[in-house]
DNA sequence: CTAAACCCTCACGTAACGTGAGGTGCAATA
DNA sequence: TATTGCACCTCACGTTACGTGAGGGTTTAG
């Protein structure tokens, strides 16, 4: 074979001029500040300096540089970094397995909140309503569901609320706020849940109850175990809210003989 | 209808006493540091001091830190909560609105950092290298095909990749390192591109190229657009790269007569 | 030889607190 | 009553990866 030419521009044995910080910098597109503090922290000290203190980069520091700016497009932290182009810390494939783990419970908890801003915005788009005191309240009581209820059931809960009238929402809560001091009077007067009047009453609690769990039991379920631990705090929020006794007191009156 | 029993527990008339800093911050579950942050910042500047100056949060700071729970749990910066909650700034559904948004830019950023990352561990099982060098090389080279490759592509030559075994990339990678040469010195020497030896070449180079598009004609025209713009920086990479002018040279080698 | 362009070293700001350090207030106990 | 111990106070630095000056030397082109 013939001798070697020269293979595109220069050969590396041609010692290339070290490159001053503003040049680096326009080269590879960071900033001067940006190889500062690369060099305060540790990750890049170029291996030269002037008699008069600039900063000065030779080929390897380059080298080096482009492995810096390889690594931070990973998203793995500065530090790491350092430690992983000193040879200190863990291994490539363990810092990129653990950075894979961290990226995924992060984009798991960002969707999380996608979704709920995503009801958020819905429900804020049916109430129309503009004040922050509505708005903490919605989100107050949305959050308190999430406990209780599944994914699957708050989609439903969804899909129901907007199919119904922001007007007849009003009513449901009128209608509550009537019923609930009812039977509170009536349970302390130790009214007999198998009179009229209580019968009256568990009808119309019937068809409310019914109208918001679609007759689903786990849901139904889900909602009282919410009024029990979370009673006082939705109470400040939605205004009357059942307890567990009235639960009970209720269940008396569905069971009584007509 | 009867006098209102108590509800459940006090009525709000009955003023609660005002809390002090450590029992609002263990009833919230906030740190206690938090609390004094947010009234550094004014997010929650306690409406009463003792005299010796420790914090008293009354019923309407209470109120208040709820709201602002609420918000930060969606996400929301202490600074916007503030601006809320005084009424001055956005209107809360703007606010909400212009939070999804960047929300789901970030998310948009996070996965295709996933994806990255996903594709770069594969290539490590594959490869099962350690050293940070050999790391730094694939993701230059992967950052690189990124820019001139479509989704589906990359999608195409990773199976592909994935599909063949390591020996296999190195032979390939040798071959290279043979022909790029020969073919420069031709150039050089100016040889007829009909020539024997040339159509020798022509025909390994032709198949390598086959094996790595399969074919394509879209992928082999990204590979030689990738090779003009970034070929000194792959070449640093790879070693030895195909400039422009040889596919020029190969393509008059393809054309000549046999 | 001078002015522009480039370089240097501080040093503060960012978001939302964590973590002391060093000192005061307050209720209960010895 | 004196002392303990706990809760409270105000600084003030640390975290991440730089941005953005301030104030002052150096190099280079005209």
């Amino acid at each position: 074979m013939a001798q070697n030419t020269i293979p595109t521009s220069q050969k590396k044995s041609m010692t290339e001029p070290p490159l001053k910080v503003g040049e680096l910098a326009s080269r590879t597109g960071l900033s001067v500040r940006a190889l500062h503090h690369y060099d305060e922290i540790g990750v890049l000290k170029p291996s030269l300096r002037t008699q008069s203190g600039h900063r000065l980069y030779n080929q390897s520091d380059v080298e080096r540089l482009q492995q810096v700016q390889s690594l931070r497009l990973m998203g793995i932290p500065l530090e790491e970094v350092r430690q992983l182009l000193d040879g200190a810390g863990m291994s490539p494939p363990e810092v990129i397995a653990l950075h894979i783990a961290k990226l995924h419970e992060h984009i798991a908890l960002q969707n999380r909140l996608a979704e709920r801003l995503q009801g958020l915005a819905m429900h804020l788009d049916t109430v129309e309503t503009a004040s922050i005191d509505d708005l903490c309240q919605i989100i107050q009581v949305t959050t308190a569901m999430e406990k209780y209820f599944t994914a699957e059931q708050l989609e439903v809960l969804r899909d129901r609320r907007s199919s119904i009238t922001e007007e007849h929402m009003h009513e449901v809560r009128d209608s509550w706020n009537e019923i609930i001091p009812k039977v509170r009077n009536a349970m302390a007067a130790n009214v007999d849940p198998a009179s009229p009047e209580i019968q009256a009453i568990a009808k119309r609690w019937k068809a409310l109850v019914e109208e918001f769990t679609g007759g689903d039991r786990k849901i139904a379920q889900a909602v009282m175990t919410m009024y029990q631990n979370e009673g006082p705090r939705l109470q400040e929020q939605l205004g009357e809210v059942p307890t567990p006794e009235m639960f009970v007191y209720m269940g008396k009156a569905f069971a009584a003989p007509k």
